[in-house]
DNA sequence: TACTTATTACTTACCTGTAGGTAGGTTTTT
DNA sequence: AAAAACCTACCTACAGGTAAGTAATAAGTA
């Protein structure tokens, strides 16, 4: 099955340059080189940019869902579930200061197509909606702690990870790290 | 003075562009067209783009120092100073869901000339030490109040906002106003 | 004062490189 | 033999950039 494999081999490498570069900064030769391929081989599998850009955002999705699917399988607790949650830009960042798919794309959504603008909408969506889920379930059982809808913890949360990803880039991983222990400090959590 | 005030009006344009596209996704011709100049004229105000770049990345350093001079000089209260660096990103949402520069520049940082890099580096490390600063002045005058050092409470919010401006590109602009909230309260003022 | 010389702020007309994309042929696998 | 997974060879558009010229204003000089 190269087939298969070629195809993930190009989404993967379209989205470690989407985290490195931005959407609009890597071209199909970017993709095609390290794959030791031409770039009409990516053609092939992804007839235009735009059918890739959502290729790999719905991958994002599907991967999340798969992650959280997992998580809620082993029922886990809602402290794990958010550390889970945080896994994710820890991440990003240890694979070479990388930044959020998500908020890469967000810098550059007035330039994307309409297909792509409703696949990262969905992303963010799906992603918040969870752990504001979670973090609710946190507060009933009294594991976390914090004022105000969960809802809106989710997106206090979300973009002061999201932020501090692409801060790291100027002012060193430790940014990253110590907004970690701050959202986790004020949720009641021990560091 | 017909000169400065196109060089003027390039650094405005550019700058609208760099916060609503992103640095790699406007071109010479996005900023000659709306000015009704050719190319050619950008090129001689700013022979390379790197040029452009840097100077527009000076102009926002050169305004926030400014700013919070006239901040400093006015003797604002701690208080008011925080509230003044909320104003910014504030103001970026309010002129067409525009995202903080330093942020665009952040998720671009790879694509970027030395330069430029250099300069995103020196406007993150400005903005940051003059609000962690204030902060430090707010809790000694027992105006706000928060736990652990002022700079990594001055990241944590510059993170927040920064995220919270583009996620409010999907996620509608009380996103930002709840992040909002939520940083202030935390500080413990009243809203 | 009149005329030249520079300087400033552009324009026209180009050039090179690369981006995204296509058509048609070739190899490999089923 | 047919479908899948490519490649070669191209095309168009536009990006960033340059060279040479021009119109208008300012400065210097006879």
């Amino acid at each position: 099955m190269a087939q298969a494999d070629t195809k993930t081999q190009i989404l993967d490498t379209a989205e470690a340059l989407l985290q490195d570069r931005g959407f609009n900064a890597f071209s199909y030769n970017h993709i095609a080189q390290p794959l030791g391929v031409k770039n009409a081989a990516i053609h092939y599998h992804f007839p235009t940019k735009t059918d890739l850009g959502v290729a790999l955002i719905e991958r994002c999705r599907a991967r999340f869902q798969q992650y959280t699917d997992l998580l809620e399988a082993g029922e886990a607790s809602p402290v794990l579930k958010f550390e889970a949650y945080l896994t994710l830009p820890w991440r990003y960042l240890r694979d070479g200061g990388k930044v959020c798919p998500l908020g890469a794309l967000e810098v550059e959504f007035n330039t994307l197509p309409e297909e792509m603008r409703l696949e990262v909408i969905a992303l963010d969506q799906q992603m918040r909606a969870w752990l504001a889920i979670a973090l609710e379930e946190g507060r009933e059982q009294e594991l976390l702690h914090f004022e105000g809808s969960a809802e809106e913890r989710a997106i206090l949360i979300a973009a002061a990870l999201q932020g501090a990803l692409q801060i790291a880039r100027v002012a060193g991983n430790s940014a990253f790290n110590t907004c970690v222990r701050h959202l986790k400090q004020e949720l009641g959590l021990a560091n």
